[in-house]
DNA sequence: TTGCTGACGGCAT
DNA sequence: CATGCCGCCAGCA
């Protein structure tokens, strides 16, 4: 039992579930949230989950972003692209420069983090 | 079964 | 700071 297939779609699953999890007006990266799937060296595993996400799926995948809060997106999907920034400024995240989110600022803690007391308002 | 590809990550240029 | 190359690992032909 658990093949390697079986246990492929359990990561899946679960990497689709966190994604549901990130906050409005926060966002993750691949790597945290591959790290939190229980796969550390799984970035890019993850970004083929999302990838294979239909359209009408709940998950936000806009708000997963390239490490250190970079829309790396931009260079295989420019509209997609365009459409993930869109929806984060929309949900209040600052997109600066040309795809650059401020982790410290708008970055998920994970699923165990939730709106504590200390401010984060510089 | 073998080989190539890839919503990535990190370092070098 | 922007661009490029290599490395990691699982999915797919």
């Amino acid at each position: 039992m658990a093949t390697r297939a079986a246990a492929g779609s359990a990561l899946a699953a679960r990497i689709g579930a966190l994604v549901r999890k990130i906050p409005r007006g926060r966002v993750a990266t691949y790597g945290q949230i591959a790290a939190l799937a229980g796969a550390p060296r799984h970035a890019r595993f993850v970004g083929a989950v999302l990838r294979r996400l239909p359209e009408g799926s709940p998950a936000p995948w806009h708000r997963v972003l390239g490490a250190g809060g970079r829309l790396s997106l931009a260079r295989f999907a420019p509209h997609a692209a365009q459409t993930q920034r869109l929806r984060l400024e929309r949900e209040g995240v600052r997109v600066v420069g040309r795809g650059r989110v401020d982790l410290a600022r708008y970055g998920w803690r994970g699923p165990a983090a939730r709106r504590g007391p200390s401010a984060r308002t510089k």
